[in-house]
DNA sequence: AAATAAGTTTAGACAAACCTAAATTAATTA
DNA sequence: TAATTAATTTAGGTTTGTCTAAACTTATTT
Protein backbone atom coordinates (compact mmCIF):
# COMPACT_ATOMS: atom_id res chain seq x y z
CA UNK A 1 0.00 0.00 0.00
CA UNK A 2 0.94 3.53 -0.29
CA UNK A 3 0.70 6.36 1.86
CA UNK A 4 0.24 10.03 2.34
CA UNK A 5 2.45 12.79 3.47
CA UNK A 6 0.42 13.03 6.44
CA UNK A 7 -0.16 8.96 6.99
CA UNK A 8 3.16 8.86 7.15
CA UNK A 9 3.92 11.62 9.70
CA UNK A 10 1.12 10.26 12.12
CA UNK A 11 2.65 6.88 11.64
CA UNK A 12 6.07 8.47 12.64
CA UNK A 13 4.70 10.30 15.48
CA UNK A 14 3.24 7.55 16.98
CA UNK A 15 5.94 4.91 16.77
CA UNK A 16 7.96 8.19 18.70
CA UNK A 17 4.86 8.07 22.10
CA UNK A 18 4.90 4.70 21.64
CA UNK A 19 8.75 4.59 22.70
CA UNK A 20 7.64 6.29 26.23
CA UNK A 21 4.16 4.75 26.98
CA UNK A 22 3.09 1.54 24.75
CA UNK A 23 0.00 3.25 24.32
CA UNK A 24 -0.93 6.45 22.63
CA UNK A 25 -3.70 9.03 23.86
CA UNK A 26 -5.47 11.67 20.88
CA UNK A 27 -4.19 14.80 23.06
CA UNK A 28 -0.39 13.03 23.23
CA UNK A 29 -0.18 13.10 19.71
CA UNK A 30 -2.03 16.22 19.05
CA UNK A 31 0.16 18.02 20.39
CA UNK A 32 3.12 16.54 18.78
CA UNK A 33 1.73 17.13 15.45
CA UNK A 34 0.09 20.49 15.87
CA UNK A 35 -2.88 19.53 14.91
CA UNK A 36 -6.42 19.96 17.19
CA UNK A 37 -7.95 16.63 19.19
CA UNK A 38 -10.70 15.94 16.10
CA UNK A 39 -8.07 15.77 13.22
CA UNK A 40 -6.20 13.18 15.17
CA UNK A 41 -9.51 10.80 15.54
CA UNK A 42 -10.45 11.84 11.71
CA UNK A 43 -6.67 10.27 11.52
CA UNK A 44 -6.86 7.30 13.44
CA UNK A 45 -10.28 6.04 12.14
CA UNK A 46 -8.82 5.94 8.75
CA UNK A 47 -5.20 4.46 9.57
CA UNK A 48 -7.61 1.74 11.50
CA UNK A 49 -9.97 0.76 8.22
CA UNK A 50 -6.04 0.46 6.99
CA UNK A 51 -5.13 -2.03 9.67
CA UNK A 52 -2.42 0.44 10.38
CA UNK A 53 -3.52 0.96 14.06
CA UNK A 54 -5.41 -1.03 16.59
CA UNK A 55 -7.56 1.73 18.11
CA UNK A 56 -10.68 1.69 20.00
CA UNK A 57 -12.95 4.47 20.56
CA UNK A 58 -11.79 6.77 24.03
CA UNK A 59 -9.37 4.14 24.55
CA UNK A 60 -6.19 5.26 22.84
CA UNK A 61 -3.95 3.23 19.89
CA UNK A 62 -1.10 1.77 18.93
CA UNK A 63 0.91 0.52 15.68
CA UNK A 64 0.14 -2.64 14.57
CA UNK A 65 2.90 -4.82 13.24
CA UNK A 66 2.20 -3.41 10.12
CA UNK A 67 2.18 -0.17 11.22
CA UNK A 68 5.39 -0.56 13.41
CA UNK A 69 7.48 -1.99 10.31
CA UNK A 70 6.15 1.12 7.80
CA UNK A 71 7.11 3.58 10.74
CA UNK A 72 10.15 1.76 11.07
CA UNK A 73 10.84 2.83 7.26
CA UNK A 74 9.85 6.68 7.37
CA UNK A 75 12.60 6.65 10.50
CA UNK A 76 15.06 4.91 8.45
CA UNK A 77 14.47 7.33 5.19
CA UNK A 78 14.52 10.26 7.80
CA UNK A 79 17.89 9.09 9.05
CA UNK A 80 19.69 8.47 6.23
CA UNK A 81 18.93 11.86 4.94
CA UNK A 82 20.24 13.68 8.13
CA UNK A 83 23.26 11.91 7.62
CA UNK A 84 23.55 12.84 3.57
CA UNK A 85 22.99 16.37 4.83
CA UNK A 86 25.40 16.82 7.32
CA UNK A 87 28.10 14.54 6.38
CA UNK A 88 28.39 15.35 2.61
CA UNK A 89 26.49 18.51 2.52
CA UNK A 90 27.84 20.27 5.37
CA UNK A 91 24.73 21.35 7.06
CA UNK A 92 25.25 21.22 10.80
CA UNK A 93 22.88 19.44 13.09
CA UNK A 94 20.66 21.58 13.74
CA UNK A 95 19.73 22.45 10.66
CA UNK A 96 19.35 18.92 9.33
CA UNK A 97 15.95 17.63 11.24
CA UNK A 98 13.33 20.17 9.25
CA UNK A 99 14.93 19.31 5.31
CA UNK A 100 14.72 15.58 6.58
CA UNK A 101 11.32 15.97 7.58
CA UNK A 102 9.76 16.55 3.93
CA UNK A 103 12.94 14.25 1.88
CA UNK A 104 11.19 11.03 4.16
CA UNK A 105 8.71 11.07 2.32
CA UNK A 106 9.92 10.49 -1.00
CA UNK A 107 9.37 7.06 -0.70
CA UNK A 108 11.61 5.09 -3.34
CA UNK A 109 12.92 1.90 -2.15
CA UNK A 110 15.77 1.55 -4.45
CA UNK A 111 16.40 5.80 -3.70
CA UNK A 112 16.79 4.54 0.06
CA UNK A 113 18.81 1.56 -0.44
CA UNK A 114 21.05 3.25 -2.55
CA UNK A 115 21.30 6.23 -0.20
CA UNK A 116 22.88 4.09 2.46
CA UNK A 117 25.13 2.32 0.10
CA UNK A 118 26.31 5.77 -1.06
CA UNK A 119 26.51 7.01 2.90
CA UNK A 120 28.54 3.40 3.44
CA UNK A 121 25.71 1.72 5.83
CA UNK A 122 25.99 4.41 8.78
CA UNK A 123 24.55 3.40 12.10
CA UNK A 124 23.83 6.42 13.85
CA UNK A 125 22.48 9.92 12.53
CA UNK A 126 23.84 13.38 13.62
CA UNK A 127 21.91 13.24 16.36
CA UNK A 128 22.95 9.99 17.33
CA UNK A 129 19.69 8.29 17.06
CA UNK A 130 20.13 4.48 15.13
CA UNK A 131 19.17 3.86 11.99
CA UNK A 132 17.12 1.16 10.85
CA UNK A 133 18.79 -1.17 8.36
CA UNK A 134 17.00 -2.35 5.31
CA UNK A 135 15.16 -4.60 7.04
CA UNK A 136 14.28 -2.49 9.71
CA UNK A 137 16.14 -4.02 12.15
CA UNK A 138 17.05 -0.90 14.81
CA UNK A 139 20.26 -0.82 17.30
CA UNK A 140 19.05 0.51 20.62
CA UNK A 141 19.64 3.70 21.59
CA UNK A 142 23.01 4.22 23.33
CA UNK A 143 22.19 8.03 24.58
CA UNK A 144 21.26 9.11 27.98
CA UNK A 145 20.81 12.34 29.34
CA UNK A 146 23.64 14.42 30.78
CA UNK A 147 21.63 14.22 34.09
CA UNK A 148 21.77 10.64 34.23
CA UNK A 149 25.77 9.84 33.63
CA UNK A 150 27.93 8.30 36.00
CA UNK A 151 30.98 10.04 37.18
CA UNK A 152 34.03 9.98 35.82
CA UNK A 153 33.11 8.42 32.40
CA UNK A 154 34.08 10.43 29.21
CA UNK A 155 31.05 10.76 26.84
CA UNK A 156 30.30 12.53 24.13
CA UNK A 157 27.36 15.12 23.35
CA UNK A 158 25.53 13.96 20.30
CA UNK A 159 21.80 15.80 21.10
CA UNK A 160 20.08 19.14 22.45
CA UNK A 161 16.60 18.77 22.78
CA UNK A 162 16.45 22.77 23.31
CA UNK A 163 17.33 25.11 20.51
CA UNK A 164 16.28 28.30 21.85
CA UNK A 165 19.05 31.22 22.01
CA UNK A 166 18.86 31.30 25.41
CA UNK A 167 20.12 27.52 25.49
CA UNK A 168 22.43 27.91 22.63
CA UNK A 169 23.86 31.07 24.66
CA UNK A 170 24.41 29.37 27.65
CA UNK A 171 26.17 26.06 25.58
CA UNK A 172 28.51 28.65 23.68
CA UNK A 173 29.32 30.13 27.12
CA UNK A 174 30.54 26.54 28.47
CA UNK A 175 31.68 25.98 25.17
CA UNK A 176 29.77 22.59 24.57
CA UNK A 177 28.58 21.55 20.92
CA UNK A 178 27.70 18.79 19.04
CA UNK A 179 30.66 16.31 19.53
CA UNK A 180 32.26 17.63 22.84
CA UNK A 181 33.56 14.98 24.91
CA UNK A 182 33.29 15.96 29.05
CA UNK A 183 33.33 14.18 32.29
CA UNK A 184 30.66 14.60 34.96
CA UNK A 185 33.27 15.28 37.90
CA UNK A 186 30.53 15.78 41.07
CA UNK A 187 26.63 15.76 41.50
CA UNK A 188 25.10 18.35 44.26
CA UNK A 189 22.40 16.55 45.69
CA UNK A 190 21.06 19.56 46.76
CA UNK A 191 19.69 20.99 43.30
CA UNK A 192 21.02 17.95 40.92
CA UNK A 193 23.22 20.39 39.64
CA UNK A 194 26.57 18.51 37.57
CA UNK A 195 30.57 19.92 37.72
CA UNK A 196 31.08 19.36 34.52
CA UNK A 197 34.89 18.76 33.31
CA UNK A 198 35.90 19.54 29.75
CA UNK A 199 39.31 18.31 28.68
CA UNK A 200 42.05 21.15 29.00
CA UNK A 201 39.75 23.53 30.04
CA UNK A 202 38.59 24.38 33.44
CA UNK A 203 35.53 22.53 35.15
CA UNK A 204 32.53 24.34 35.62
CA UNK A 205 28.91 24.12 36.73
CA UNK A 206 25.58 23.38 34.96
CA UNK A 207 22.12 23.01 36.53
CA UNK A 208 19.93 19.86 36.17
CA UNK A 209 16.93 21.78 33.75
CA UNK A 210 20.50 21.94 31.14
CA UNK A 211 21.49 18.75 31.76
CA UNK A 212 18.34 17.62 31.42
CA UNK A 213 18.51 18.57 27.80
CA UNK A 214 21.71 17.61 26.49
CA UNK A 215 21.98 13.74 25.46
CA UNK A 216 25.41 12.26 25.18
CA UNK A 217 26.41 8.31 24.45
CA UNK A 218 29.61 6.43 25.69
CA UNK A 219 32.59 7.71 23.46
CA UNK A 220 34.76 5.37 21.20
CA UNK B 1 5.46 32.90 -1.39
CA UNK B 2 5.11 29.38 -1.73
CA UNK B 3 3.68 26.86 -3.74
CA UNK B 4 2.16 23.45 -3.64
CA UNK B 5 3.43 20.30 -5.54
CA UNK B 6 0.40 20.61 -7.84
CA UNK B 7 1.21 24.41 -8.23
CA UNK B 8 4.95 23.41 -8.87
CA UNK B 9 3.91 20.58 -12.07
CA UNK B 10 1.63 22.92 -13.54
CA UNK B 11 4.28 25.88 -14.07
CA UNK B 12 7.00 23.61 -14.72
CA UNK B 13 4.77 21.80 -17.27
CA UNK B 14 3.87 25.23 -19.13
CA UNK B 15 7.34 26.44 -19.44
CA UNK B 16 8.08 23.28 -21.35
CA UNK B 17 5.49 23.67 -23.74
CA UNK B 18 6.26 27.38 -23.78
CA UNK B 19 9.74 26.15 -25.36
CA UNK B 20 7.73 24.91 -28.26
CA UNK B 21 5.25 27.33 -28.54
CA UNK B 22 4.75 30.67 -26.69
CA UNK B 23 1.35 30.12 -26.00
CA UNK B 24 0.54 27.27 -24.06
CA UNK B 25 -3.52 26.23 -24.62
CA UNK B 26 -5.92 24.48 -22.09
CA UNK B 27 -5.71 20.66 -23.67
CA UNK B 28 -2.06 20.55 -24.38
CA UNK B 29 -1.33 20.93 -20.62
CA UNK B 30 -3.90 18.29 -20.03
CA UNK B 31 -2.50 15.88 -22.28
CA UNK B 32 0.94 16.71 -20.51
CA UNK B 33 -0.28 16.64 -17.19
CA UNK B 34 -2.77 13.71 -17.56
CA UNK B 35 -5.32 15.32 -16.51
CA UNK B 36 -8.77 16.58 -17.65
CA UNK B 37 -8.97 20.52 -19.13
CA UNK B 38 -11.49 21.50 -16.48
CA UNK B 39 -8.71 21.06 -13.99
CA UNK B 40 -6.18 22.98 -16.07
CA UNK B 41 -8.71 25.94 -15.98
CA UNK B 42 -9.37 25.98 -12.53
CA UNK B 43 -5.37 26.04 -11.93
CA UNK B 44 -4.79 28.74 -14.54
CA UNK B 45 -7.45 30.75 -12.36
CA UNK B 46 -5.68 30.21 -9.73
CA UNK B 47 -2.24 31.01 -11.17
CA UNK B 48 -3.70 34.06 -12.46
CA UNK B 49 -4.67 35.57 -9.25
CA UNK B 50 -0.87 34.65 -8.04
CA UNK B 51 0.41 36.42 -11.01
CA UNK B 52 2.52 33.35 -12.28
CA UNK B 53 0.85 33.32 -15.33
CA UNK B 54 -1.32 35.60 -17.98
CA UNK B 55 -4.49 33.76 -18.75
CA UNK B 56 -7.46 35.50 -20.72
CA UNK B 57 -10.07 32.91 -20.95
CA UNK B 58 -10.04 30.81 -24.26
CA UNK B 59 -7.28 32.65 -25.44
CA UNK B 60 -4.73 30.09 -23.82
CA UNK B 61 -1.80 31.74 -21.18
CA UNK B 62 2.08 31.68 -20.70
CA UNK B 63 4.09 32.80 -17.47
CA UNK B 64 4.64 35.55 -16.44
CA UNK B 65 8.18 37.24 -15.72
CA UNK B 66 7.85 35.95 -11.99
CA UNK B 67 6.71 32.79 -13.23
CA UNK B 68 9.07 31.62 -15.09
CA UNK B 69 11.44 32.98 -12.71
CA UNK B 70 9.94 29.65 -10.44
CA UNK B 71 9.41 27.51 -13.49
CA UNK B 72 13.34 27.68 -13.34
CA UNK B 73 13.86 27.14 -9.71
CA UNK B 74 12.25 23.55 -10.06
CA UNK B 75 13.57 22.78 -13.65
CA UNK B 76 17.04 23.25 -11.64
CA UNK B 77 16.16 20.99 -8.42
CA UNK B 78 14.70 18.51 -10.78
CA UNK B 79 17.83 18.61 -12.55
CA UNK B 80 19.97 18.35 -10.18
CA UNK B 81 18.56 15.48 -8.20
CA UNK B 82 19.20 13.70 -11.34
CA UNK B 83 22.36 14.10 -11.80
CA UNK B 84 22.82 13.09 -8.38
CA UNK B 85 21.10 9.86 -8.52
CA UNK B 86 22.85 9.37 -11.48
CA UNK B 87 26.79 10.35 -10.37
CA UNK B 88 26.65 9.51 -7.10
CA UNK B 89 23.93 6.82 -6.38
CA UNK B 90 24.74 4.75 -9.80
CA UNK B 91 20.89 5.30 -11.28
CA UNK B 92 21.15 4.28 -15.15
CA UNK B 93 19.77 7.60 -16.83
CA UNK B 94 16.08 5.99 -17.25
CA UNK B 95 15.28 5.57 -13.95
CA UNK B 96 16.21 9.02 -12.70
CA UNK B 97 13.30 11.34 -13.86
CA UNK B 98 10.71 9.53 -11.88
CA UNK B 99 12.26 10.24 -8.51
CA UNK B 100 13.64 13.82 -9.38
CA UNK B 101 9.50 14.13 -10.24
CA UNK B 102 9.30 14.16 -5.92
CA UNK B 103 12.60 15.59 -5.00
CA UNK B 104 12.51 18.57 -7.00
CA UNK B 105 9.35 19.76 -5.03
CA UNK B 106 11.64 19.74 -1.65
CA UNK B 107 12.00 23.21 -1.91
CA UNK B 108 14.94 24.11 0.38
CA UNK B 109 17.10 27.39 -1.36
CA UNK B 110 20.06 26.26 0.86
CA UNK B 111 19.46 22.63 0.06
CA UNK B 112 19.04 22.82 -3.07
CA UNK B 113 22.84 25.57 -3.30
CA UNK B 114 24.71 23.12 -1.05
CA UNK B 115 23.80 20.17 -3.05
CA UNK B 116 25.18 22.01 -6.38
CA UNK B 117 28.12 22.49 -4.57
CA UNK B 118 28.73 19.28 -3.36
CA UNK B 119 28.12 17.80 -7.01
CA UNK B 120 30.57 20.60 -8.21
CA UNK B 121 28.02 22.59 -10.18
CA UNK B 122 27.15 20.12 -13.12
CA UNK B 123 25.90 22.29 -16.28
CA UNK B 124 24.02 19.29 -17.93
CA UNK B 125 21.93 16.86 -16.62
CA UNK B 126 22.02 12.72 -17.47
CA UNK B 127 19.94 13.32 -20.66
CA UNK B 128 21.88 16.56 -21.96
CA UNK B 129 19.48 19.20 -20.61
CA UNK B 130 21.48 22.14 -19.11
CA UNK B 131 20.84 22.93 -14.99
CA UNK B 132 20.15 26.24 -14.23
CA UNK B 133 22.39 27.83 -12.04
CA UNK B 134 21.62 29.58 -8.90
CA UNK B 135 20.03 33.03 -10.73
CA UNK B 136 18.19 30.79 -13.11
CA UNK B 137 20.45 31.57 -15.72
CA UNK B 138 20.47 28.96 -18.36
CA UNK B 139 22.75 27.52 -21.46
CA UNK B 140 21.23 26.67 -24.57
CA UNK B 141 20.02 22.92 -25.04
CA UNK B 142 23.28 21.48 -27.03
CA UNK B 143 21.35 18.56 -27.95
CA UNK B 144 19.51 17.73 -31.10
CA UNK B 145 17.69 14.85 -32.50
CA UNK B 146 20.15 12.18 -34.33
CA UNK B 147 17.92 12.97 -37.23
CA UNK B 148 19.16 16.33 -37.62
CA UNK B 149 23.01 15.91 -36.90
CA UNK B 150 25.20 16.65 -40.00
CA UNK B 151 27.52 13.79 -41.76
CA UNK B 152 30.90 12.75 -40.29
CA UNK B 153 30.53 14.81 -37.12
CA UNK B 154 30.94 12.73 -33.86
CA UNK B 155 28.45 13.48 -31.47
CA UNK B 156 27.29 11.66 -28.30
CA UNK B 157 24.04 10.23 -27.60
CA UNK B 158 22.23 11.79 -24.28
CA UNK B 159 18.77 10.78 -24.30
CA UNK B 160 16.18 8.53 -26.18
CA UNK B 161 12.75 9.88 -25.84
CA UNK B 162 11.04 6.50 -26.30
CA UNK B 163 11.68 3.85 -23.49
CA UNK B 164 9.20 1.24 -24.98
CA UNK B 165 10.84 -2.28 -24.89
CA UNK B 166 10.36 -2.23 -28.91
CA UNK B 167 12.51 0.48 -28.79
CA UNK B 168 15.15 -0.60 -26.30
CA UNK B 169 15.72 -3.64 -28.08
CA UNK B 170 16.43 -1.95 -31.12
CA UNK B 171 18.65 -0.02 -29.51
CA UNK B 172 20.29 -3.04 -27.94
CA UNK B 173 20.88 -4.74 -31.11
CA UNK B 174 22.91 -1.67 -32.45
CA UNK B 175 24.47 -1.23 -29.35
CA UNK B 176 23.56 2.46 -29.01
CA UNK B 177 23.43 3.65 -25.31
CA UNK B 178 23.77 6.64 -23.29
CA UNK B 179 27.10 8.16 -23.94
CA UNK B 180 27.59 6.27 -27.15
CA UNK B 181 30.13 8.28 -29.86
CA UNK B 182 29.18 8.14 -33.31
CA UNK B 183 28.98 9.75 -36.86
CA UNK B 184 26.66 9.63 -39.38
CA UNK B 185 28.15 8.48 -42.74
CA UNK B 186 25.55 8.50 -45.46
CA UNK B 187 21.85 9.86 -45.41
CA UNK B 188 19.32 8.20 -48.03
CA UNK B 189 17.09 10.85 -49.62
CA UNK B 190 14.26 7.96 -49.65
CA UNK B 191 13.38 7.59 -46.83
CA UNK B 192 15.41 9.67 -44.41
CA UNK B 193 17.43 6.93 -43.10
CA UNK B 194 20.81 6.86 -41.69
CA UNK B 195 23.64 4.91 -41.74
CA UNK B 196 25.30 4.78 -38.59
CA UNK B 197 29.26 4.38 -37.87
CA UNK B 198 30.34 3.41 -34.05
CA UNK B 199 33.97 3.61 -33.28
CA UNK B 200 35.72 -0.07 -34.44
CA UNK B 201 31.94 -1.37 -35.06
CA UNK B 202 30.35 -2.31 -38.33
CA UNK B 203 28.30 0.26 -39.97
CA UNK B 204 24.51 0.07 -39.78
CA UNK B 205 21.00 1.35 -40.83
CA UNK B 206 18.70 2.90 -38.43
CA UNK B 207 15.59 4.70 -39.84
CA UNK B 208 13.98 8.06 -39.61
CA UNK B 209 11.47 6.96 -37.07
CA UNK B 210 14.39 5.59 -34.70
CA UNK B 211 16.56 8.61 -35.34
CA UNK B 212 14.01 11.36 -34.49
CA UNK B 213 14.16 9.63 -30.83
CA UNK B 214 17.77 9.55 -30.21
CA UNK B 215 19.20 13.00 -29.09
CA UNK B 216 22.47 13.65 -29.41
CA UNK B 217 25.42 16.64 -28.42
CA UNK B 218 28.31 17.45 -29.80
CA UNK B 219 31.18 15.59 -28.00
CA UNK B 220 34.05 16.80 -26.03
C1' DA C 1 -24.21 34.26 -42.75
C1' DA C 2 -25.42 29.99 -40.73
C1' DA C 3 -24.13 25.67 -39.25
C1' DT C 4 -20.87 22.67 -37.41
C1' DA C 5 -16.85 21.21 -34.98
C1' DA C 6 -13.26 21.79 -31.76
C1' DG C 7 -11.63 23.72 -27.76
C1' DT C 8 -12.65 25.77 -23.34
C1' DT C 9 -15.19 27.10 -19.38
C1' DT C 10 -18.79 26.61 -15.85
C1' DA C 11 -21.65 24.12 -12.58
C1' DG C 12 -21.82 20.95 -9.38
C1' DA C 13 -19.57 16.84 -6.88
C1' DC C 14 -16.16 14.45 -4.29
C1' DA C 15 -12.11 12.97 -1.33
C1' DA C 16 -8.39 14.34 1.73
C1' DA C 17 -7.01 16.76 5.52
C1' DC C 18 -7.81 20.08 8.22
C1' DC C 19 -10.81 23.04 11.59
C1' DT C 20 -14.56 24.80 15.53
C1' DA C 21 -18.18 23.97 18.57
C1' DA C 22 -21.22 20.85 20.62
C1' DA C 23 -22.06 16.31 22.49
C1' DT C 24 -20.48 12.25 24.65
C1' DT C 25 -17.68 9.18 27.59
C1' DA C 26 -14.50 8.04 31.26
C1' DA C 27 -12.20 9.10 35.32
C1' DT C 28 -12.15 11.50 39.60
C1' DT C 29 -14.01 13.61 43.59
C1' DA C 30 -17.36 14.72 46.94
C1' DT D 1 -23.45 7.15 43.92
C1' DA D 2 -23.89 11.50 41.85
C1' DA D 3 -21.44 15.44 40.31
C1' DT D 4 -17.76 17.47 38.20
C1' DT D 5 -13.92 17.61 35.17
C1' DA D 6 -10.97 16.17 31.55
C1' DA D 7 -10.46 13.76 27.39
C1' DT D 8 -12.41 12.35 23.25
C1' DT D 9 -15.61 12.00 19.55
C1' DT D 10 -19.19 13.74 16.41
C1' DA D 11 -21.39 17.07 13.42
C1' DG D 12 -20.85 20.15 10.25
C1' DG D 13 -17.56 23.41 7.64
C1' DT D 14 -13.54 24.92 4.71
C1' DT D 15 -9.73 24.57 1.34
C1' DT D 16 -7.24 22.28 -2.26
C1' DG D 17 -7.17 19.69 -6.19
C1' DT D 18 -9.46 16.77 -8.80
C1' DC D 19 -13.50 15.04 -11.83
C1' DT D 20 -17.97 14.66 -15.25
C1' DA D 21 -21.40 16.64 -17.91
C1' DA D 22 -23.44 20.56 -19.73
C1' DA D 23 -22.91 25.13 -21.62
C1' DC D 24 -20.45 28.34 -24.06
C1' DT D 25 -16.79 30.55 -27.53
C1' DT D 26 -14.11 30.59 -31.37
C1' DA D 27 -12.73 28.92 -35.69
C1' DT D 28 -13.90 26.56 -39.84
C1' DT D 29 -17.04 25.03 -43.28
C1' DT D 30 -20.76 25.11 -46.25
MN1 LIG E 1 7.58 14.56 7.62
MN1 LIG F 1 17.77 12.79 13.95
MN1 LIG G 1 6.98 16.87 -9.82
MN1 LIG H 1 16.46 15.35 -17.25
Amino acid sequence: MNFSTSEENYMKAIFHLQQENSTVTTNRLAALLNARPASITDMMKKLKTKKIVHYRPYRGFRLTTEGNKIALGIIRRHRLWEYFLSEKLKFTWDEVHDIAEDLEHVSSKKLIDKLDAFLGYPRFDPHGDPIPDHQGKIEKNRQLALSEVPLNKTVIVCHVSDQSSPMLELMKHNNIHMGTRLEVKKKFSFDQSLEIKIRQQAPFTVSNQVAKKISVKYGT
